[in-house]
DNA sequence: TCCATAGGTAACAATAAGGTTACATATATG
DNA sequence: CATATATGTAACCTTATTGTTACCTATGGA
């Protein structure tokens, strides 16, 4: 989940996802071409994106298709909307762990 | 919404955020209690989170009382919602912008 | 007043992310 | 085969994030 969300922290990332949904089956090269950084940069960033399963590729050829993949965002959206403003599922045991490693540390 | 996303990005701040949210006007040391990390770095997280926007709080006495803010994350839901699987709003004014510059570059 | 408590700041070190150049590999295509 | 194309990797630098220790300020109470 933090792979997700700091996937999506960078707006170059989000556009190059953008694109990718509007284009699968892009290249590499399709998505440098729409962005002022170079190549590597894009690859890096590409990179980011597949480490956080927001994206799927397969290599034909030369070239790598690539293409969107809603799944993770599908699993934050569907967390978030479960109970809007409490927003992530594992919310009560995590509380639960907490409580009890306060008390741990409070009475020593 | 890029201070969102990265604020979001660590279990930690998710965790912090959460216990606000549930403990409504709790101090920073409070926050510290539950956390296995240092006061200053408990600070520099709740820090990480109002540059977000995603926490508020107000000084009283010697404490500084904490508040959750849902904004930011009702504003990025809206956009979900919107349009599922397309997040975000700007998404066809960038495309635009991204098509405009295509053209520079491939056509220079 | 004296002092413990709560919070804040400064300075620093380690690690990760963002960015570059140079080189390497694989594959279409003349 | 020769070469341009598409992608991948290695090495390196800069900046940001994460984490520390030490010190400072302000407030509540005995």
């Amino acid at each position: 989940m933090d792979a997700v969300f700091l996937a999506l922290s960078s707006q170059t990332r989000r556009k190059m996802l953008d694109l990718i949904q509007n284009m699968p089956g892009c290249s590499v090269g399709d998505v440098a071409k729409y962005f002022d950084c170079s190549r590597i940069m894009v690859m890096k960033h590409l990179d980011t994106l597949r480490a956080a399963d927001l994206l799927i590729s397969r290599k034909v050829g030369r070239r790598r298709e690539l293409f969107f993949n809603a799944v993770p965002i599908q699993m934050i959206h569907d967390r978030w909307t479960t109970e809007y403003s409490r927003f992530w599922a594992t919310k009560a045991i995590d509380l639960k762990h907490m409580l009890e490693s306060r008390q741990q540390k409070a009475d020593p």
